[in-house]
DNA sequence: CAGTGGTCTAGACCACATA
DNA sequence: ATGTGGTCTAGACCACTGT
């Protein structure tokens, strides 16, 4: 007699899908200090008779709290409730346009640089190239509602995007367009706070001993670098946030 | 006639978990460009048949593949290829004395201040008390073979750790004390670049003018705030690093 | 309507940990 | 030896989308 399921449930009904049913209970649970860090859960078999459902059901459930970083499962041992301390928040790589207009403001890009150029010994190791090999370079100042908000000075591979001096980067980002003709799939970045270089301060309109948040990228195809930039941020007015909720 | 298992799979079997192989395949096949991003992919009947596995197998595949933000999928459409830009990395936060010895190097912690003292307005704010509730305030410097790495200047909830002010803090720090006695259920970020306060750079020993790497953290138990904190690093010497790989 | 993803169940085999 | 998590299969019902 396979499958005799539940008549769609009630009305109220926070959670009809079984395994976000148990996934909350369980939360809920942990949360209110039931099972704490370091003791053991229930055992599969347990749930899957506390709850009538499945084994993949709680498993499911199981495997999503873990990946919260909620709990450990080890193989023969056992399920425990762990500190959420080593829990990893995200921070998002976005499109400055798009982080500007999601925030309902206006975007404009004012256009300092845009050549061919050969490239520096230190931009040539960066983009996997030898020392004076011919690359893209573009300085672009991004303003939020006529505030500075980022100097963007990057240099980009131009085997992966031959037509990137064509562009008109008063109207789209290089951010957009790279992604559009050269997807990536592997980025690195450092954050670091430092003081703008000299043309950055004068870009951005700020003092020279304003610190600044700096950003470094490097994103890669899937067998070579395509471009590097260097994001500058005037300290006063842009911060990094972040939020972890299990 | 159930389960009719591969033997194990072969030698070389570089994925004879089939979940780990239909998702290995898949994942190489859209790094080599096929599927370009946007496309359709094959729907689950088809890998399916072409896996020679159940659904909830491929299921799983691809379920994963879209948590790694390569795939989209929408029910009664379809699976689709995206652009892996919107992908997150991740950013950790840890106790500073794990980071410094994972390292290999040595970690040291000098304290400054530690004592009980009136909420300002500010503070108050922060961990939801009133303006001159009593909280606990900590200083202390954290040098990792013997160059100060961070400022740590943190104020505690007394409700959620009323023995913080008996505790050695040149043996064990704050975050990794109040894990212990108060584990936290929500915690928010920012990180921004400014200038040292004067007491920051004096107990950091560095000028006033060197840019520093501010992240202010605040923790939450279930129901109250339990600390902030305020990381000073000197931009020199400390970068915040990521990356992202598929 | 046919096709697609989303999910469930029941039973099963395996690898691993602990006693 | 027992119990635990990790995974698989086969078949099924449902909700949704597009024609």
């Amino acid at each position: 007699m396979p499958t005799h399921r539940k008549p769609a449930a009630g009305p109220d009904d926070s959670g009809s899908v079984p395994y976000v049913r148990v996934r909350e209970a369980l939360f809920a649970e942990l949360k209110r200090g039931r099972y704490p860090p370091g003791s053991r859960m229930p055992s599969e078999s347990d749930l899957v008779a506390r709850f009538g459902v499945s084994r993949m059901t709680v498993g499911r459930a199981l495997r999503d709290l873990q990946e919260s970083g909620l709990l450990e499962r080890r193989q023969g041992a056992g399920t425990f409730a762990t500190q959420p301390h080593k829990v990893a928040s995200t921070l998002r790589i976005r499109d400055i346009h798009e982080e500007i207009s999601s925030r309902g403001h206006r975007h404009r890009a004012v256009v300092h640089l845009c050549r061919e150029e050969p490239a520096s010994r230190e931009v040539a190791t960066r983009l996997g190239l030898v020392k004076g090999a011919p690359v893209f370079h573009t300085v672009i100042v991004h303003f939020e509602n006529e505030t500075a908000l980022q100097c963007e000075d990057r240099f980009v591979n131009p085997v992966c995007a031959p037509a990137y001096l064509g562009v008109d980067f008063s109207a789209v980002t290089p951010t957009h367009y790279l992604l559009a003709v050269a997807p990536f799939w592997k980025a690195g970045y450092t954050i670091e706070a430092a003081l703008p270089g000299a043309r950055e301060a004068r870009l951005l309109g700020i003092d020279r001993a304003q610190p600044c948040l700096i950003v470094t990228r490097l994103t890669e195809n899937r067998s070579m670098p395509i471009t590097v930039a260097r994001l500058t941020h005037p300290g006063l007015v842009y911060q990094l946030e972040g939020a972890f909720e299990p």
